[in-house]
RNA sequence: GGAGCGGUAGUUCAGUUGGUUAGAACGCCUGCCUGUCACGCAGGAGGUCGCGGGUUCGAGUCCCGUCCGUUCCGCCA
C-alpha cells in the first residue's frame, strides 16, 4: 500500500484495500478485547474498529477524543446488521492495522459538541476549539462559500475587486474611529476605516465604474448582539446608474445567493417589497420592520427595501458641539432625490428633502444600505453648509473630496451589506459572533489574544506616547 | 455613560430562612467488557463558591465595592 493520505469522504472508493487516513479521534468506545474509534478529518468521519488480537489494540485503548492520528487500515463492508443508512461511511468501516499518534490532548476546557451552551468568554478564549464544533464548522464554511458566491457573481457582472487602505485619515463624521499612532510622525495618527466610503467614490472618479470589496470596517462603538467593533462589509459602487439599477442588481444577487446556497429557505416575496421610511416608522416604529408572515418559520426570509428617507434631521438639543440645527440622517455624501434638488441647493424646506437612500432589511435586521452620491462638488459642499460647517472646516475635512469631484466625476452610487449580519440571519443564529471566526466580546476585547493590551515602554517612547495612569482601568 | 441578568469541580448547573464534611450530570483517572456507534458497568480523584471588604457566634447564601461575561438603552456616515 502507499503512504498517500486518503480523505475520509473518499474511503468508499477503497473497499477491501489498505489505506492511510489522518485526522482526529472523534469518539472512543473501548469494548475490552476490541475497540471502536470514530475518526474525523475535514471531509467527514468514519468508524474504525480494532479487532481482537490486533497489534494496534494497546495503542487503540490509550487514545482519547481529539488525539491527532495517522491510521493505517483496511476498508471493509460493515456486517449487514451494523450498517447505518443515510450517513457518510455508514456502510463501511476501517479495520485498524496500525496507529501513529501525531499529537495528544490535555483535559479540554470544554467538550466539543454543543459549545453554544458553554460560557461565551471561554469559547472565545479557546476559539480554535470552539471552531472544531460541527455548528461552527458549518457557519464558517458557509461563510466561505458565500464569499465565493458573491465574488463569482460580481466578477461575472464586470466588477473589479479593489482593496482600499486600512490606515487612513479620520473622518470627523459618523462613528468614532479607532486610531493608530504614527512613529515616523510622532503625535499624528492614522485612523482605521469605519467604511471605505470615500475611497470607493474616488475609485469612481478614477473610472473603474464597477467596484466591490469585502471590506473590514472598524467602529469604536459599544458592540451589540448584531454588531461588532470590527466587521465585514460587502462594499460596492457603480457609475452611471440609477437607484433602480443598483437595487435590481443587489436583489438579483441576494435571491440567487439564497436559492443556490440555502435551497431549504423560502423568500417571502419576490420582487422584494418596498416601504417608505415614513410608513415603516408609523406602522412598525422602526426603520427595519420585520414583515415575516410567520415569525416561527426558521426558513422564511422576508427581504424589504426601505426608501424615501429624509436627508436631514434636527440635531439633538444636547449636542452643543454642532454648528447647525441640521445633520444628515445616513451619509453626508448622499444625493437628494431629483425632485428635491432645487430645494436642497436653495437650502429651503430642509426637513422635507428626501434622499436617494435605500436600505435592505431582512427579518427585522438592516443588512445593507446605500444611495446615489452627490457627484458635483457644489452639491456635496452644500450638504456641509446646511450642516453649518464654515469654509475652513469644509476645506480641511472634505477638501480632497470636493476637489476630486471637480475633475470629471461620473454620477455614481452604491451600497454596502453588513455581511456578518446577513450570514447571522441566514444561519438562524441569535448572535453575530456565531458567524465570525474570531469575534470580540461585548466589551470589545479579544480574550484569546488578550487585546487590547499595554505596549512596551520602548514602543511608547518611539511613539512619544505617555499614559495618564489615573485613567487606566484596574484589571486585578 | 446607564439599566437588567449571570459568575459554585475541567464543563453545564443545583444549593432551602444564614447553620455539620458544598452536590448532580458530563468530562478526567483506574478496573471490567467481542459489534459498539452519546457504548455499558463498577470504583476514584477533582472546589480560593470571580476578587476585595463588611455584617454575624457562623456567609456560596445578606450588605458595599470591584472585575469579568451577556442583553438592552445611549451610541452606531
Amino acid at each position: 500500500m502507499s503512504d498517500e493520505r486518503i480523505y475520509i469522504n473518499k474511503l468508499a472508493n477503497y473497499k477491501n484495500e489498505e489505506v492511510m487516513i489522518k485526522g482526529w479521534v472523534h469518539a472512543h468506545r473501548n469494548q475490552g478485547k476490541m475497540v471502536f474509534l470514530d475518526f474525523r478529518d475535514v471531509t467527514g468521519a468514519v468508524q474504525g474498529i480494532i479487532l481482537p488480537g490486533s497489534e494496534a489494540i494497546a495503542i487503540g485503548q490509550s487514545l482519547k477524543p481529539e488525539y491527532v492520528v495517522a491510521v493505517r487500515g483496511k476498508i471493509n463492508e460493515r456486517p449487514e446488521k451494523q450498517k447505518k443508512e443515510g450517513i457518510l461511511n455508514g456502510d463501511i468501516e476501517l479495520e485498524v492495522l496500525a496507529i501513529e499518534v501525531l499529537n495528544t490532548v490535555e483535559v479540554l476546557p470544554f467538550q466539543i459538541d454543543d459549545t453554544i451552551l458553554v460560557d461565551e468568554s471561554l469559547r472565545l478564549q479557546y476559539r480554535y476549539l470552539d471552531l472544531r464544533s460541527q455548528r461552527m464548522q458549518k457557519n464558517i464554511r458557509n461563510r466561505s462559500q458565500l464569499l465565493k458566491f458573491v465574488r463569482d457573481f460580481l466578477y461575472q457582472e464586470g466588477f473589479a475587486e479593489i482593496e482600499t487602505p486600512l490606515m487612513s485619515a479620520p473622518t470627523p463624521e459618523g462613528s468614532r474611529s479607532f486610531v493608530v499612532p504614527s512613529r515616523v510622525w510622532p503625535g499624528s495618527f492614522f485612523s482605521l476605516p469605519q467604511s471605505p466610503q470615500q475611497y470607493k467614490q474616488l475609485l469612481m472618479v478614477a473610472g473603474f465604474e464597477k467596484y466591490f470589496q469585502f471590506a473590514k470596517c472598524m467602529r469604536d462603538e459599544d458592540p451589540r448582539g448584531d454588531r461588532q467593533p470590527e466587521f465585514t462589509q460587502l462594499d460596492l459602487e457603480m457609475s452611471f446608474v440609477s437607484e433602480e439599477e443598483i437595487m435590481a442588481l443587489n436583489e438579483k444577487l441576494l435571491i440567487e445567493l439564497v436559492q443556490k446556497n440555502y435551497p431549504e429557505k423560502k423568500i417571502q416575496q419576490i420582487p422584494f417589497p418596498r416601504m417608505s421610511y415614513q410608513e415603516a416608522m408609523e406602522k412598525y416604529g422602526n426603520d427595519r420592520p420585520d414583515i415575516r408572515e410567520d415569525k416561527n418559520d426558521p426558513n422564511l426570509l422576508a427581504f424589504l427595501w426601505v426608501t424615501d428617507f429624509p436627508m436631514f434631521e434636527k440635531v439633538d438639543a444636547d449636542n452643543v458641539d454642532e454648528a447647525s440645527e441640521w445633520t444628515y440622517t445616513h451619509n453626508p455624501f448622499s444625493r437628494p432625490r431629483d425632485e428635491y434638488m432645487k430645494d436642497f441647493m436653495d437650502k429651503k424646506n430642509i426637513g422635507e428633502i428626501l434622499t436617494t437612500q435605500y436600505d435592505i432589511t431582512l427579518n427585522g435586521f438592516e443588512i445593507g444600505g446605500g444611495s446615489l452620491r452627490n457627484h458635483k462638488s457644489d452639491a456635496l459642499k452644500n450638504t456641509f453648509e446646511i450642516m453649518g460647517y464654515d469654509e475652513s472646516r469644509i476645506e480641511s475635512n472634505f477638501g480632497h473630496m470636493l476637489k476630486a469631484l471637480e475633475f470629471g466625476a461620473p454620477p455614481h452610487g452604491g451600497i454596502a451589506w453588513g455581511f456578518d449580519r446577513l450570514l447571522m440571519v441566514l444561519e438562524n443564529e441569535a448572535n453575530i459572533r456565531e458567524v465570525i471566526p474570531f469575534a470580540k466580546t461585548s466589551e470589545g476585547k479579544d480574550v484569546m489574544m488578550s487585546a487590547p493590551c499595554d505596549i512596551s515602554e520602548k514602543q511608547k517612547q518611539e511613539l512619544k506616547i505617555s499614559i495618564l495612569k489615573d485613567e487606566v482601568k484596574d484589571k486585578s
